[in-house]
DNA sequence: AAGACTCAAGAAAACGCTTTCCTGTGCAAG
DNA sequence: CTTGCACAGGAAAGCGTTTTCTTGAGTCTT
């Protein structure tokens, strides 16, 4: 690889010596004053300011984190930014570790768990001080890679840290159950499930897993409750709704790992003409924006994300400090009613 | 500020050297053999790539940055992750630097000048090559700082480089255009607009003069084409709706700067019961997921996200090599004629 | 008034790597 | 058999900071 400097000719680029040149001090003055060192005079100090200023000074953050080991960077690893939901999550962090002067690194993994080990590595090498991670499903190498170089990995999106530094999510199983008590107060007893792909998702199986088990402990049939699986886009969602629309006797509920899934189940029914939530009953899962738009409004499982990256943030900030493992904070998801359910068809 | 070490006491972090003695060789040859420097020799750098692969050796890009002024570190400063139309591009722009070895900084604006300016700062700061920006309208400061400090500016969503070293994007004044024009010729001669706020954002301008012009120049009176501007959301979209049908004459189409927004107006009209198309046109503008989901499914302009995000990213490696200012990439826009549009009203 | 002590500020080491410069070896040419 | 040369690899400088160690001046104590 060979080395390229962007050695714009005219400019050149002004190094703390030249603001302790000018300050009429030594480069360690400067640097304290600029750390706001309380050894140093008021006089000095705001000398060195003003020549930082006037010279335009910015500090090389590359010298500053090798010598000092103070990064003020984190990487965070999503499957993709392509899905608000991550998108949310990843403005919220960035916003609220802004503000902590801490910049943030993107990387999408496209929901491979190689990749994932890769980009963590990479992450270590970029010095980050914390990793943010979705989901509590990882490559082991992952984790161990971040831990052994001493950086903190915090999970998001679920409600166990296991072996990492801490997790800010909230309770998938405890989500997919509440959706399925709902549905049964309203008299459903045949029940259909589009889960997003489970393989190496937690989070996945985790909500059709506290669906399923709440429906058979209820006393429905195991023949009563029909799961697939599908990508999540608009278009798996309407195609694995006709399957279900196909089996007999047909559910009257149908319960989505995600809205992007709902949505396609909605728009599937509308044009083949089944009636919802007069024929069948449809709940999603986020409340992204897409919920609202779609006709009849999707009853949904708001998912906080936006929230949750601020408390992710915070959690790396507590971090610095206490070094403390397993810290965990729990955010509350809630079940939106709106028109897409209703009593089962008697 | 007070450092802080995460010297997390079990695990020591491996070093060069520690590969180097591992391997038995000196320092340099070390560094040598991973940057795959061909003065280095077959057996010598087996053996120390065995090395470095056996104590799970993670480089410390902060000296290496430091040392040779090779960065493979991009920042991004977009207004909001919150929009789809963005994180799509970051995506696309980090997938294809990903590949490229480089890492991606995310920061946002909040449409604010002022915080770009002070982002761009920070980026410089971390040591960026290169900084990518939406839209032409900046802070005169923000780009000098950036190119002081002989960082790369590109700018996205705009079809001039201006004082920036490149620009990919597309023509928005165009494209404001060919609403216009699909417009006329299905007979409307009364029009709406419901633009983004215009303070600061060339892209919001220029889609809304290159409507209005259009229409004027097809003869169409300045009073027969009100304008509103609305901040992007489906609520502000809705609002904008209800204030331009309760104008007289009403228009026949309105033209949206974005799909949130045209979204919020067919909204709005379904619960007033005015009929989309059949008594009012209703353009978008994105080709957002949610452009598909809402009823009637909206007639928009595609605005290809992600791959203004990939030629961004080719962008920047180009102008690694070159140096060569004011390269521009044009991408095209497409108009997609679905439901919310028809001939005007007899 | 002299020693002990505080305090601001400078000199220099250190952070982990890349790269320049240099050394020693092996081999072809004279 | 020497001289020159290519070449693999080592020693050390240097990237821009922060931080430790040190110094010298002033202050306090007795």
């Amino acid at each position: 690889m060979p080395s390229q400097k962007p050695d714009n000719p005219g400019a050149k680029v002004v190094k703390l010596k030249d603001v302790a040149l000018r300050a009429g001090c030594s480069l360690a003055t400067a640097s304290r004053a600029l750390n706001n060192n309380p050894t140093v005079g008021q006089a000095e100090r705001e000398r060195v300011l003003a020549a930082a200023a006037l010279l335009g000074y910015v500090p090389n953050n590359s010298a500053r984190a090798l010598r000092s080991q103070a990064k003020h960077l984190v990487g965070v690893i999503i499957p993709t930014l392509d899905h608000a939901i991550y998108a949310k999550m990843v403005d919220g962090l960035q916003d609220r570790l802004a503000q902590a002067g801490t910049s943030v690194i993107i990387n999408t993994s496209g929901y491979d768990l190689d990749r994932e080990r890769h980009q963590a590595r990479l992450l270590v090498a970029r010095g980050v001080e914390s990793v943010v991670l979705v989901g509590a499903e990882h490559d082991p190498h992952t984790l161990e890679t971040l831990a052994r170089a001493g950086v903190s990995q915090i999970l998001t999106y679920t409600g166990t840290a296991g072996d990492a530094s801490g997790a800010v999510g909230f309770d998938n199983y405890a989500s997919g159950a509440s959706a399925a008590k709902y549905l049964l107060d309203l008299n459903h007893r045949r029940f259909g499930m589009i889960a997003g792909l489970t393989r190496h998702n937690d989070r996945a199986r985790l909500r059709r897993d506290g669906f399923v088990d709440t429906a058979l402990a209820a006393g429905v049939s195991r023949d009563d409750v029909v799961v697939l699986e599908a990508p999540y886009s608009i278009e798996a969602g309407g195609a694995s709704m006709r399957s279900l629309m196909q089996t007999h006797p047909r559910p009257t509920a149908v319960f989505c790992g995600s809205d992007i899934l709902a949505v396609g189940a909605v728009k599937h029914c509308s044009s083949v003409g089944i009636a919802v939530p007069g024929a069948v009953s449809i709940i999603g899962f986020d409340n992204l924006e897409i919920a609202h738009v779609v006709e009849p409004e999707l009853t949904t499982i708001d998912v906080p994300a936006r929230e949750m990256g601020q408390m992710a943030a915070e959690a790396i900030i507590e971090f610095r400090q206490s070094q403390q493992k397993g810290l965990t904070k729990k955010l509350q998801t809630r079940l939106l009613i709106r028109q897409s359910t209703g009593p089962a068809p008697v």
